[in-house]
DNA sequence: GACCTTTTAGGATATTTGTCCTAATTGTTA
DNA sequence: TAACAATTAGGACAAATATCCTAAAAGGTC
């Protein structure tokens, strides 16, 4: 095998067992066994636990970014693509509700190991609070669109800290509905969507 | 040293290092280091690392429960006792920043490790709600107590979230003013506080 | 003061961790 | 095919982990 591929299939399983488990408890054996090749092997690729961290995050930046383009492409109406944002919640729910946010998570436990990658992995809420940021101003909310981003993202958030916890299915498509509601209401009258709901794009008859 | 107040002082210790850094990141050595004692005393006092999980636990309940007492008897109007709640995001500030929800993250965390004592944990965040619906349910919102207080618990939990990772200042006072806004819009006008803004009581000239 | 229980210290143990090394095995190129 | 570089396997290593044991110290009781 290739060494760009092994060290993919290492990165792959990472990302995931970072996910899952997290980053502090997910062990070099770990990942190792999930790859099916000798620690030793291991080490060829990755001199160190945090090289790979960084590897992970810049893969999640990676996909992320491709995620967003794509949702500026399917819609070209700016509060149909911050739907399409706040539907995430929907669409990952069960995922959600075991492992929690994968930017959340990660973020808040590299901040309590005071670990030296926080700042890229903060990164990957940047994306999505500039991107959402850029949405509202398209949607004509220049002045305040930074905090509408940031109130959104914080929404989300709690959903996902709540739903892992003690709330269940009905509470998250709730609080969906409040948030479609919420982004209605501040968004000038004439910029409205008039595409259909993207919550029912993807999903078949 | 009575077993007493050393069994006390670990788990003081615990509930102190669990937050700060984490339940798996936290070892034996440790908390024992903290507490200036050996780690063959700590056996004495706690067979496993999950025993003194369930006693940090159970000091948490303990304490939120009083607090709460300790609210509503301080207010007599549920609305300011639910201000009281919101405001911890500012009283707080400075550890939410460091080390996040005290509640979240560890909910999260056991989530992830699949720990047994994930329901217990939850409980912390039960509390919470059952005491925010009651609150509602006093302010003359029988029919969807619970639902209010737990899209409150999420709001708080997603402010947390994020100014452990991009948000500053400005963002939590933001938020807290906006929940404060949508509180009074929630509660018939009747039942809106008369009492002072319970932010400013704590605090002198 | 003698006796007994409670509490503490410190070391022993087996396991797991991240890291590193060497030898074997691949794959590629001449 | 021969020679070389890239990749892999498997073990060695020190450090740290949770756990356990034993003996000393401290505390209280008669």
């Amino acid at each position: 095998m290739s060494a760009a591929t092994t060290r993919e299939h290492i990165i792959e399983a990472a990302d995931t067992l970072f996910y899952q488990q997290g980053f502090e408890y997910t062990s070099f054996s770990h990942i190792a066994q999930s790859v099916k090749i000798s620690r030793g092997n291991f080490y060829y690729h990755f001199k160190t636990k945090d090289q790979i961290l960084e590897s992970v995050i810049e893969l999640r930046l990676k996909r992320t970014g491709a995620l967003l383009d794509e949702w500026e492409r399917d819609f070209s109406n700016p509060v149909d693509r911050i739907r399409k944002f706040i539907n995430i919640l929907i669409i990952n729910k069960t995922k959600i509700k075991r492992y929690g946010c994968p930017v959340g998570s990660l973020c808040t436990e590299l901040v309590k190991l005071d670990h030296p990658s926080q700042k890229t992995a903060n990164a990957l809420f940047t994306l999505f609070r500039d991107w959402l940021a850029k949405q509202f101003v398209l949607a004509g909310r220049e002045a305040d669109a930074n905090n509408l981003a940031l109130h959104l993202l914080a929404r989300t958030q709690g959903v996902a800290t709540l739903v892992q916890s003690i709330a269940d299915d009905g509470f998250v498509s709730s609080e969906v509905e409040q948030m479609y509601a919420w982004l209605a209401d501040h968004i000038p009258a004439d910029k409205t969507a008039t595409n259909p709901d993207p919550s029912n794009r993807q999903s078949g008859p």
